[in-house]
DNA sequence: CCAATCATAATTATCATATGAATTGACTTA
DNA sequence: TAAGTCAATTCATATGATAATTATGATTGG
């Protein structure tokens, strides 16, 4: 349909998601973290539906899910404003994955892996207290699929986003659990960083130390083997990476 | 309709918050959390509407953003359903408030400890690392507040609140600083099972260790003292209060 | 000229209603 | 039985009107 007959139309109407207003929060989301309103006045509900060919309750809906995730705020006559960085927020998959996809996210990247390097190795050492049968079995799934990975059997990425996945949902702590899809997208976005990294022997035996120390009940050892693998992937990012503080 | 000059009314508006929209999603965020609709469907958009006394407009905003905090989900036939606890933002601080402010919350504020000796200890390490003159003169506020709250000058939780936040803050990394917000909700919220455990001698000076760890620059040292600190909250809560597991 | 007050206009907030789209389940038919 | 059809339900979208809020500029009093 490109064209019926009449023309018009400002631009066409978004489309990804599963509809529109989950497109336009899509749309909206990546314009804000990849600061194109950094210089300019954020547009009025009225101007933002007609940009998108959409309506006014898909357009306020959108913002209103965007201000729930700390990216905007709301206020009659002093319009929709983006909210400062600091208030987004970053344990949202939504902004996290923006935030990731766009350019010069080395910083960021190395920064969330300070942040796995605090929580991962306590969660294994809480898994190692509290881990079920199950959980153990879930573990050995995941490790098993990094060694079938290592010949080439497996996808390195989803067997190494497994097991830490694993390891998190045994700690049974809501809010490490709750990581587990931050850790999922975040991996699995910044793959292009980190697509050469994985796989390799040394690392697999390690994960290995980490699913023995807790199946055996030692939250030290799980703990120091778990932040012996994060603290090497922190190590080659700031090594490989030029920073551009 | 509805009212004519009769009676009526199913239910008295929403009034929370700054306006309808804001006092609906706190009404029903509390609600979600507080297990009301575990045993029975989630009403659907109709009937928020009229229960609540608001329009539709209203009711799907608010719907909308409990949907970008991961507490519903909506599909057309299917309705609108409760996601389970997995999926909610726990690092939303609206959820984090909804939940702390429930019944039976002890295992929740030991989780959320067992959060803490994870990431603080790492960002007072971080903060020994990059934290600026600045950083160092608002952790040395906090660190005073506490010690004019050990004399009575000051209130103790926002004194101890002040030290912890500018620590996350002089870490420079973004995930830790977004745990400001957190921290400070989960501190307040739930003074009623800590109000008594702050501002003891003991605990001011080992804040005071965090402090000169930093200033001088020795990671290691300040990452001890933190987890210490955090620890010894953690060993109180465990002691103190039984849980319900 | 300055300060305080007020009026105006811009923008979001809310309401009401109509229509579209998608999904489910029952029903029909071969 | 199995596949296809149809209807009902619920969310999704569109639109127009009105209310509430408040930044900004105009006005007024001193």
């Amino acid at each position: 349909m490109a064209g019926s007959s009449h023309l018009i139309v400002d631009e066409p109407a978004v489309q990804l998601g599963r509809n529109l207003t989950y497109g336009l929060l899509d749309s909206i989301g990546r314009a804000i973290v990849t600061g194109q309103f950094e210089d300019q006045v954020f547009p009025t509900e009225a101007e933002l539906a007609k940009q998108h060919g959409v309506s006014r309750s898909v357009t306020r809906e959108a913002v209103k899910m965007l201000t729930a995730k700390g990216l905007l705020s709301a206020r009659p006559r002093q319009g929709t404003t983006v909210q400062p960085t600091s208030s987004w927020n970053l344990f949202d998959t939504d902004v996290l994955r923006w935030m990731l996809e766009r350019q010069l996210s080395v910083d960021l990247l190395r920064q969330f892996n300070e942040l796995r390097v605090a929580v991962e190795p306590e969660a294994a050492a809480l898994a190692a207290r509290v881990a079920g049968e199950d959980d153990i079995k879930r573990i050995d799934d995941g490790l098993r699929r990094m060694q079938a990975a290592e010949r080439g059997l497996d996808d390195p990425l989803e067997a190494d986003i497994a097991f830490h996945v694993s390891v998190l949902r045994a700690s049974k702590n809501p809010f490490y659990i709750q990581l587990r899809d931050v850790v999922s997208t975040a991996l699995r976005t910044s793959i292009r960083f980190t697509n050469r990294i994985k796989g390799r022997t040394a690392d697999v035996a390690e994960h290995a130390k980490v699913r023995d120390a807790i199946a055996s009940r030692d939250p030290g050892a799980a703990r120091v083997a778990m932040r012996t693998i994060i603290g090497d992937v922190l190590v080659l990012i700031e090594d490989r990476l030029p920073s551009t503080d």
